[in-house]
DNA sequence: TATTTTTACGAAAACGTTTTCTTTTTTTTC
DNA sequence: GAAAAAAAAGAAAACGTTTTCGTAAAAATA
C-alpha cells in the first residue's frame, strides 16, 4: 500500500499538487466545489499530512518541550497536566525530557533543542544548576523559554512562573513558632542555586528573625538526593541532644523521610515534633497524623507558564 | 545571524554539502583529516542538524509516542519514568498525549499518529475503550504498537505488557477472607472493557468461589470518574444495612475515597472495615492506618514495554 | 608505463510540503 | 464587443537533509 500523500491525492483527483495543498489549507484561491471534492478524497484515502515536510517548509514544529528534573513526583506530574491542557487547546504537541537532577543532562537537552525541534521550551531547573546561562543559546536563536517553579536566581531575560515561596515559608515557620516550637529545623537539598530554594530558606530565616530566635547552622539540614542517606541523617538529627521540635521541609520527599525516621526511632508526631512541608500529596491529610502542607498550585503553574509561552510563540 | 546549516558549513569549509553531511555521519567515503576539520567547524558554529529535514529524508522520526489516560497519577508517572529511561538510552524523543479517559480523544490522537510523526506507540487505553480496533490503522501502516497496563481484552496482534492482575486480585481477596471478613466488596470503575479491569474482577470472584461465598451484585461497586459522586456512593454503601467489612479496590483513587468516606461517617479502619487496594502510593504505609497495597511494578512495566517497542522498531 | 582499483569528493535527485509566481479561464466594466 | 479585473488553477522553487551516482586524482597492480 503506497503511502497517501499530496501527489497521490492530486493524481486521484486530476488536480495539481499545489491546488490540493491549497484546498486542504482552505485557501481563497480554490473554489468551494473543488475544496469539497478534495476534502472528500482526503477523508476517503485517510490522508495524513507528513508533519516533517510541513515543519521543514513552514519552519514551525507545532511542538513544545517540557524539561523537568523528574516525573515521578506529584508536583511535576500536576504541572505537566496543566501544561498539556493548554497545549491541547492550542493543538500543540508536547515533548518531555527528564534531567534526573543532573546539570549535564539539562545542558545537552537544551543544546539539542536549538536544532529547531520545538517552538518553545518550558523548563524547571535541576537543583544543582547554578544559573540559566546555558539557556542563552536557545534564547538567542529565537526560541521562547519560560522557567517555572525552579527558576534561576539571576534573571536572563526569560519570564518565570513561581509561587511566593518566601511568603509561604515564612508563614509555615511562624505557624510552628506560634504553636510553641522552640527549635525549628529547615530541611532542604544541598547545593541549591535556585531562587525557589533560596526564597524558601529566606522565608524561614525571616520568621526566626521576627521572633528573635538566633539562626543555628545545625538546624539547617542539607540533604542529598539519596533517600537512604537522608534517612540516616534525619535519624541522627532527631536523636541528637539539641534536636528540633519543629521542622519546615522545603520538599515533600524530605518530610516523608522524616515521618519514616520518627516511626523508626519512636518520636511522636505532633507532640514531640511538628512538621510542615511543601507538598502536593493528595493523601497528606490521611497521614498519621495529618501532615500540614504548603501546596503550591502545580496545575495552575503549569497552565500559567504554558499560556505565557504560547503568547511568546504567537508573538 | 543566519541559521547555520550544512550549506553554511560547506561554504565555510570550501567543501560540498554532501561531503559535509557524510563527514558528520562518519561515512567511510570521507578522509579522517576532512572529518576532523568538519567536526571542528560544526562545533565552532554550534551546528545543530534540522530534525525535520533529516526525518523527512530518512523516514525516521527518532520519536515515540506515549498515550495514557492521565499523568497526575502515581502509576502512570512511574511508567513514563521507565519509558523515558529506555528512550534516553536509545536516543529517542518522547511525545506524551493524554486522553483524559475519553475514547474520542484516544481515537483522534491515534489517527493523528498515522501521519508518521512517531516510529512507535506505547498506549494504555481509556477505561471506557471497548476494543483496540482503532489501533488497526496504525498497525497496518507499519507503526509498531505496544499496549501496557490497560490492554484490550481482544487481541489485535500487538504485544501487551501487564502484571498478573487475576492472581493479585485473588490473593488480596483471599487475604481479607482469611483475616475474618465475611462480606467483601469490590470497587471498580464502571463501563470497563479492559482485560485489566476484567482480570481483577475475575480474581476477586475466584477467591469468593474458593471460599464458597456467593456472589452478591450489591458488593460490586461500579464507580465513575467523578470523585464527589464516588464519595457519596461509598458513604451510602458503608451506611447501608448489608454493608461490607472488607474492600478490594481495583484502583488507588477509590481506596483513598473510601478512607475519606470512613473518616466522615466514623467507621474504624481496620476494625470495622479492612481495605486492600491496587496502588503505587509511596506513603501507603504512613496512612492512618496503613493501607495494604498491591503495587504493580509501574516503573518496570514502563521499561519492559519500551524495550519491547524498540525491539519492534529495530525489527 | 598502461591499466585497474581505491580513495575522496561533488552534482543532483529525492523526501512531502508550502508558497510565490504565472497562466488560463471567467466575469465585469465601459 | 473589447479591455480590464477577478477567480481558479498549475509550474516550479524552496525548506535542509541524505543518498545514489558519477568523476577526478592517487595508489596499486600488471
Amino acid at each position: 500500500m503506497s503511502t497517501v500523500n499530496l501527489k497521490r491525492l492530486a493524481a486521484e483527483l486530476g488536480l495539481s499538487i499545489s491546488s490540493v495543498s491549497k484546498a486542504l489549507r482552505d485557501s481563497y484561491e480554490i473554489s468551494a466545489a473543488t475544496k469539497k471534492k478534495v476534502r472528500a478524497m482526503a477523508d476517503k484515502l485517510n490522508y495524513q499530512p507528513n508533519p516533517f515536510a510541513s515543519s521543514l517548509r513552514r519552519k514551525k514544529s507545532i511542538t513544545i518541550a517540557v524539561v523537568i528534573p523528574e516525573i515521578a513526583n506529584n508536583y511535576f506530574a500536576l504541572a505537566i497536566d496543566g501544561i498539556q491542557k493548554i497545549a491541547e487547546e492550542k493543538g500543540y504537541h508536547v515533548l518531555t525530557y527528564l534531567t534526573h537532577e543532573d546539570f549535564h543532562n539539562e545542558e545537552s537537552t537544551v543544546k539539542h533543542l536549538q536544532g529547531g525541534r520545538v517552538d518553545g521550551v518550558l523548563i524547571s531547573l535541576c537543583s544543582n544548576t547554578q544559573s540559566g546561562k546555558h539557556l542563552l543559546g536557545l534564547y538567542e536563536t529565537g526560541v521562547p523559554v519560560v522557567f517555572f517553579d525552579r527558576v534561576p536566581e539571576m534573571m536572563i531575560g526569560c519570564p518565570t512562573v513561581t509561587t511566593d515561596d518566601h511568603e509561604s515559608s515564612f508563614k509555615a515557620t511562624e505557624h510552628l513558632l506560634l504553636a510553641g516550637c522552640k527549635k525549628v529545623a529547615y530541611l532542604c537539598v544541598k547545593g541549591g542555586y535556585l531562587s525557589t530554594t533560596h526564597n524558601r530558606m529566606l522565608g524561614y530565616l525571616s520568621a526566626l528573625k521576627k521572633y528573635k530566635i538566633p539562626e543555628d547552622p545545625k538546624m539547617i539540614i542539607r540533604c542529598s538526593n539519596d533517600d537512604a542517606a537522608n534517612l540516616l541523617l534525619l535519624k541522627k538529627l532527631l536523636k541528637s541532644k539539641g534536636k528540633p521540635d519543629g521542622i519546615v521541609s522545603s520538599i515533600e520527599k524530605l518530610a516523608i523521610s522524616t515521618y519514616y525516621a520518627c516511626n523508626e526511632i519512636g518520636i511522636n508526631i505532633p507532640e514531640k515534633l511538628k512538621i510542615v512541608s511543601f507538598s502536593c500529596l493528595r493523601t497528606a491529610s490521611l497521614l498519621h497524623p495529618s501532615l500540614s502542607t504548603l501546596t503550591p498550585p502545580a496545575f495552575e503553574i503549569g497552565k500559567e507558564s504554558a499560556s505565557l509561552l504560547f503568547r511568546m510563540i504567537e508573538k
